[in-house]
DNA sequence: ACGCCCTCGTGCACGAGTTCACAAAGCACC
DNA sequence: GGTGCTTTGTGAACTCGTGCACGAGGGCGT
């Protein structure tokens, strides 16, 4: 077996990051060696679900011994492709769109906010925590200019497909929609959503039926 | 079939807040009536997903015409428990959870912010977009008296499980996370999680994979 | 009243993901 | 070098979710 095409479950993807995660904590307690046990706990999952999930990375463990925590930590970030950074760009300079530009986790992850763009006039040319603010007709300029790679969409649900469609229209292949409605994308772009009135419903949901409090 | 205990699959729990808000969207078409086909198109998904999902709920359609729109709505709405508010509260009074406070989707749909909770002492007593934040040492006595039922944590990584093991010893049984780390809770008790840099990553990754870029 | 047409509700087959259980494989110590 | 202990990697059974395909059932027009 090369290095080729394996295929990666997408809820394995999902696990990664968590995997990953853990394997910088321990670096940092300068932990060089992790068995599956250990890492499943760290990461809330079943041992033999973290075997069978980096098994689809290669064979990267010892047996007897366990899995070497940097080398893994790096074939990983290989695989997960964050051996470089990706520029986002926020799409929506309001409460959510400042906030989000003032997170400095995602700088620290790889994905610097290159910059905001906002439909109001009012905003554009100004400076939001040190993050410049654009019209949406700029960016296909940005995006060339800037290497922008991802878009995140934080504008009125109302606003959410248009600016999906003129991200793609710029060539920004990766969105993230904070927008609560349903938008696609044209085959081949990636689209993952972020809606937390939906998690409250849920978490509601559960609450109401599967407890109903004891005594 | 009565209305007892249907088990309802964790899957359609999290399809039907996002049906739910197509249903409010007919209702201000003034739409009386919608097929499972459109209903689909609506929410993203497909027309047999939909009819499945409904039918965990009763027989609510009726046949050769479809659903009709607000019985529908209402009926869902008491299945996912959003007859009455369920007030939350927020620990964690900064960038992200001062952003939170003053969202109004929350209150809109039913999940107000009835206070903000912060282990800062210069922060407590402070009123944040009208939203009075305590100290965490005060969560049993407010629960009692506002009568909150869902924490959502915005602090710190470090401080997660903390506060999550204080919201619950309070009385909270459901929570939802948005501190990238896991965090456990006790049986009985709810937990999402919401993972920013998670999702980037799993762009990152497919971009990096699935497209090599064509020509 | 009857029959046609439309859409729901669901049985069934399939695929994805999870978990178990165990052989294979490395290390350590004698 | 051999023996035993540990932990990986993975086949296989199983669970869960999806989507097709079709029968059942209700409305509507004649
Ligand atoms: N604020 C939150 O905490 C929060 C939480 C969950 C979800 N959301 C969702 O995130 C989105 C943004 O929320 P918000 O509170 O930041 O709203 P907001 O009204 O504060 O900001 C929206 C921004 O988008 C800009 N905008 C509008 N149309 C645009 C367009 N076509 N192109 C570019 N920019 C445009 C507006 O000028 C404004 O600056 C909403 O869909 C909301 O439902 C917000
Ligand atoms: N800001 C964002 O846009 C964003 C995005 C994604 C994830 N996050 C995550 O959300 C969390 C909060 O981010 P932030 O930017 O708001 O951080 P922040 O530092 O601005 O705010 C954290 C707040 O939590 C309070 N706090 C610390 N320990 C506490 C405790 N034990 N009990 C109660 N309050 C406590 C602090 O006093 C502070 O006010 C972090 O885990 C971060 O990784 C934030």
């Amino acid at each position: 077996m090369t290095d080729g095409a394996r295929h990666i479950p997408e809820a394995t993807v999902s696990r990664l990051p968590v995997y990953l995660r853990s394997l910088a904590e321990l670096l940092d307690e300068k932990v060089t060696t992790v068995s599956s046990e250990r890492l499943a706990e760290m990461a809330g999952v079943n041992a033999a679900k973290v075997r069978k999930d980096l098994s689809y990375l290669g064979s990267y463990g010892t047996r007897g011994v366990g899995y070497e925590v940097e080398y893994l930590a790096f074939q990983m970030s290989r695989e997960l492709g964050l051996t470089h950074d990706w520029p986002v760009a926020i799409v929506g300079a309001g409460n959510l769109g400042q906030a989000l530009a003032n997170y400095g986790g995602f700088t620290e992850r790889g994905f610097p906010v290159a910059c905001l763009i906002d439909a109001d006039v009012d905003k554009v040319g100004s400076r939001i925590h040190g993050v410049q603010v654009h019209h949406p007709d700029d960016l296909p300029h940005l995006v060339e200019e800037l290497g922008i790679s991802i878009g995140i969409i934080a504008t009125p649900a109302v606003a959410a497909q248009g600016v999906a469609d003129q991200l793609v229209a710029a060539g920004i292949k990766s969105i993230l929609n904070f927008a609560p409605t349903v938008i696609t994308v044209p085959e081949g772009a990636f689209l993952r959503k972020v809606d937390l009135a939906l998690e409250l419903q849920v978490l509601s949901f559960y609450q109401e039926h599967r407890a109903p409090d004891p005594v």
